[in-house]
DNA sequence: CACTTGACCTGTCCGC
DNA sequence: TGCGGACAGGTCAAGT
């Protein structure tokens, strides 16, 4: 799944659903998703009740009132779903288009938790997502954590300081310095493409070779492309759904991503697919030249 | 250190 | 229709 903006739509989903329900109990699936040991699991989740919510870059923390947190990745496929009996219409009723999932738990359900007698599941149909149990101040320390660079949308962040972030990838295509999550924190493979056409520089072109005003656009694109994601509830390619089990309607505003062949609507030519950084990679080969 | 490639898994889609 | 291969929102480890 998951990018910055799938990620961030399942915090504030989560932030509006968990705080003050207690965690009551657990089933585990596919145990090899939830790595905790069962003595903290009793300790230190079962009878206690969500904090708060938090991103950090793609990955979420769940923070209990016992001073532990549950971290959890997404990675490619995972969801966090809450099912919520006292408020059925919430899920999948009413709106049965905007949902991906009904009948849960289904074949890959990983992770069900019990908050008082709602369920919160933890599907992840590649197995590559996870989630860990830690004191919070531990979790926070993870390696992956740790070597974040700056949110993508963090308020604070200037264009500038976006440009200067760069410069130890000046080697790299812009799109491998793009995803990697230790330049800056929240972009994937979607919003790479899309914020690289709306600054019409082409996704293999060196970090060294781009001009300050190319670092300009990009900080503007990318912003742009990330607000109006979460404004749409995220993209939905194939698996993501929120909170909620609804899909994100971005992929109706992508102008590039996963619309190979169709005009691009600069200059109408048709939008190309190449590999770039071992990715996918869509864009318009009139509106983003290749420099040499 | 910077950079690239393949591996982790399951499911789906495309071409022959 | 069937089958094999390529590919899918992300990281990581291992290679050059």
């Amino acid at each position: 799944m998951p990018e910055l903006p799938e990620v961030e739509t399942v915090r504030r989903g989560l932030s509006a659903l968990l705080p003050g329900r207690i965690f009551v109990g657990l089933d585990r699936p596919w145990p090899a998703s939830l790595q905790a040991d069962q003595v903290m699991i009793d300790r230190f989740l079962l009878g206690h009740a969500t904090v708060a919510v938090r991103r950090l870059g793609k990955g979420l923390l769940i923070d209990l009132d016992s001073g532990w947190s549950l971290v959890v990745h997404l990675k490619m496929t995972g969801q966090l779903v809450l099912v919520d009996p006292q408020k059925p219409e919430r899920f999948g009723a009413g709106h049965p288009s905007d949902s991906l999932v009904d009948n849960l738990p289904d074949r890959s359900t990983r992770v069900v938790f019990h908050i008082g007698d709602a369920r919160l599941y933890f599907n992840d149909q590649r197995k590559f997502g996870w989630i860990k149990l830690l004191p919070t101040a531990e979790a926070e320390k993870l390696p992956f954590f740790l070597g974040l660079g700056p949110d993508a949308l963090a308020l604070e962040l200037t264009a500038k300081e976006f440009a200067a972030l760069f410069q130890r990838r000046s080697g790299s295509p812009i799109k491998a310095a793009l995803l990697d999550q230790t330049v800056i924190a929240g972009v994937g493979n979607i919003y790479a493409d899309e914020a690289l056409w709306g600054a019409a520089i082409h996704p293999a072109t060196r970090v060294g070779r781009l001009e300050p005003g190319e670092f300009d656009r990009l900080f503007t694109e990318l912003r742009k492309v990330l607000h109006l994601s979460i404004e749409q509830g995220g993209s939905t390619n194939r698996n993501y759904v929120d909170a909620e089990g609804k899909r994100g309607a971005y992929l109706d505003f992508a102008v590039v991503y996963n619309r190979k062949g169709k005009p691009c609507p600069r200059c109408s030519a048709p939008i190309e697919k190449i590999r770039v950084a071992g990715r996918g990679t869509h864009y318009c080969s009139t509106c983003q030249k290749e420099r040499i």
